[in-house]
DNA sequence: TTCACTGCAAAGAATTTGCATTGCC
DNA sequence: GGCAATGCAAATTCTTTGCAGTGAA
């Protein structure tokens, strides 16, 4: 596979390469599947499962197989870029990390009776401050360097709550 | 796993009649396989998958199979009685839900270069108005009736750390 | 040339499902 | 008797791995 992948799709040409450098500054050789990976990624707010990544990714390049993205986004995951989640239908999706993404740190709501899942946001301050706390109450602790802060929260959703 | 599994203080199968009545109060049918599975997410701490759950159950009435286990666990977290998560190994774990739990609420920390998982307390005051805030807030503004949250924190343990 | 990256197909695991049987109300 | 629950094994699904080809430094 060569480079050339995006031209006259998607976004654009070069779709991917804007971000090259981002990955090798976290030590990731910055090959044209990461790449893409990555950019789709950066270019959706949404939860995407590997397979979801896959397909988008193949839009712009066929020739990327689903075994790279696997690798590449777990690779991703690895390296903070990426968060990865299971909220319980027996597979993985992923999001972009709170620090690259203009969503900014968000909570998920998860409904236990019909499994969707909402975004919360319009939290921030408070969760700003509990954040810091909190990291600083796990350094001092247990000496663990805290990167990042998932929050779920369960119950029922306004439709189910309904029934 | 906790000692004192086996058939501990005996009395087979009236060990988990305990909490046979908890059961109906959720509208589940309290049947010999939910309510041992019930009692062994009640008796211990940890973190299960559902096949230790399923060689606990085991130990105290072989006839058990597999599939009950899967089934029963579902049954208790579709009705929040237990929590489910998945730590980023592919498989799910199961724990006690907070409201039954002598623990109380907690966090999780992940590490994400060895994946252990280790278990915060000691910020429960804070939690507890970080949480009662965010109930109101996703009641008022979604509608969602919050009854548990869960939260993750990544980042690199001690060990880890130090390479 | 060297070595990491990749695609493909096979392997592996966890979980779910089909179906006949069992057991409680 | 009627119906839900269960056990067993097969089937599904998601994800990982083995291996040889390919490309970039």
């Amino acid at each position: 596979m060569g480079p050339g992948y995006g031209n006259g799709q998607g976004r654009g040409r070069g779709r991917g390469r804007r971000w090259g450098q981002q990955l090798e500054n976290h030590g990731i050789r910055p090959t044209a599947g990461r790449e893409l990976v990555f950019s789709v990624m950066r270019e959706t707010e949404a939860h995407l499962s590997a397979d979801d990544v896959f397909q988008e990714v193949r839009k712009i390049e066929p020739g990327i197989g689903l075994t790279t993205v696997y690798r590449s986004l777990e690779l991703l995951y690895q390296n903070g870029l990426v968060n990865k989640f299971d909220f319980g239908d027996g597979r993985a999706v992923f999001e972009l990390s709170d620090r690259y993404s203009e969503k900014g740190p968000h909570q998920h709501l998860i409904c236990r009776s019909c499994g969707k899942i909402l975004d919360l946001t319009g939290f921030r301050a408070e969760e700003k401050s509990f954040a810091e706390g909190m990291k600083n109450h796990v350094d001092k602790e247990y000496g663990f360097a805290a990167e990042g802060m998932a929050i779920k929260i369960y119950g029922l959703c306004s439709d189910c709550r309904k029934e």
